[in-house]
DNA sequence: ATGATAATGTCAACAACGTAGACCTACGAT
DNA sequence: ATCGTAGGTCTACGTTGTTGACATTATCAT
């Protein structure tokens, strides 16, 4: 770092925001992951004393809150959508997205509000509850079945991003399945099947595993719960390739 | 064994196996959750100086795999089951009863694989997958199809689980669910739905929901994928393992 | 028994961490 | 001028994970 000028503790100019920090924040989560943020680096980041963060944010968990907040936020639903099945699949389909584009804030979303009681969890993250419930009671469903509807949906949803970000892997390059996965460290006769199955391993298509399951979950809600009004059947939806 | 002897450090007796760090380690995570892990308070509970730590494994985040590790090898597949399908739903039933007994583990055993490629994860994580499999396919089902019935199951088991952690609350002693789940402090004007099935959210049975999601996953995948059991086992139904 | 070799435990030290407390400025309202 | 308040800076304390050197004990061929 040329700095010609040297301020004893660096300073750049014009006022931090509570967004700049968290939006500081999440640029260091997304390129190097929840453990390499610490204050004093995002305090480097935003070229000022790194005590200014805690004007903006109680402490370091309240920001780690933030940021899954602003991500999460982020996550629209359209609660004015007579198909309300339809409208669930493209809540699933962007929060996919968004997990996809924010890779390491997952864990942050999905782990930080197990500790917290619903009613004291920042707004954002309850945003979208709010919204699936307008949503599906607008289409008739009773409270508890629309609660019920959000469970089944976000609890999916949860799992599958997950599931699709651990089959993630770092180094693409290498052509081979077994070596790409790093299978061939496995003891030969303790793990037969999985070893035999690295071709489809590394095949994993994320979009058409979100859609079957999506396909599977719709369908099971609808024959379970009564849909209700005289709407039409659940509709197994086109899958748009990826 | 029992050694009353004390030595200036804090030394203990005996010898210190891989398998007492960490079962001291879990007990310190079941008791405080991961953050309270400290190398230094860990070594304490062992009453060792904090180095020995390193002598079993190679750091704090293998430590943590490890503890990871332990818990989520204690859930048991039966591959000779011939039911598959009342298999999974009791695989899914011990992994929740697992979780709930460790709910602090939770975010370690979703969490941590997220950086890892497959096969270089603890072989304890990858011996329920390869358990599964040589279910699934013994009971006919092709690799893919097995993989694919894994990923749907665990993906499910993950979802809820986490969903089901959530609705836990730290004090159940308040009586009224509009307290006790902290719903009062949302702005009334933003959340009237929310705080509508405050009853409904305090009634929350995990175990029932989770029936009721196998129910829904099971159906759907029995239409979906070809259940090759009851109506004409195919050729290859005995598989030996070798 | 002897000495070599490895395993195991101990200690001090380091850099980085989160954050409390005091201090300093700048500025709009009185 | 004076005050209150908000924002920004600096120092300092206690804790963390980990390194490297050192000490002790176990193992084993000779």
């Amino acid at each position: 770092m040329t700095t010609p000028d040297v301020r004893r503790a660096g300073n750049g100019s014009g006022k931090i925001t509570r967004e700049a920090v968290l939006a500081a924040a999440l640029e260091i989560i997304d390129r190097d992951g929840a453990d390499a943020l610490s204050m004093r680096r995002l305090a480097r980041v935003l070229d000022r004393d790194p005590m200014i963060i805690y004007r903006h944010a109680p402490g370091k968990a309240a920001l780690l809150d933030g940021v899954a907040e602003t991500v999460l936020g982020q996550l629209q639903v359209d609660c004015a959508d007579p198909d309300w099945a339809g409208q669930l699949r493209e809540v699933a389909r962007r929060y996919r997205a968004l997990a996809l584009a924010h890779p390491h804030v997952v864990p942050l979303i999905v782990t930080r509000p197990l500790a917290t009681p619903l009613g004291l969890r920042p707004a954002g993250t309850l945003r979208p509850l709010e919204d699936i419930l307008a949503l599906l009671t607008r289409a008739g469903f009773s409270g508890p079945d629309a609660l019920h509807i959000y469970r089944a949906l976000f609890g999916f949803i949860h799992g599958h991003v997950l599931d699709e970000l651990q089959e993630l892997v770092e180094n693409p390059d290498e052509t081979d399945d077994l070596l790409r996965l790093g299978l061939h460290r496995l003891p030969i006769g303790e793990f037969p099947l999985l070893r035999g199955l690295a071709p489809v391993l590394g095949g994993y298509k994320g979009a058409a595993e979100l859609e079957r399951g999506l396909d599977i979950l719709l369908t099971g809600l609808t024959t379970t719960l009564p849909p209700p009004g005289a709407t039409r059947p659940p509709a197994p939806a086109q899958h748009p390739a990826s």
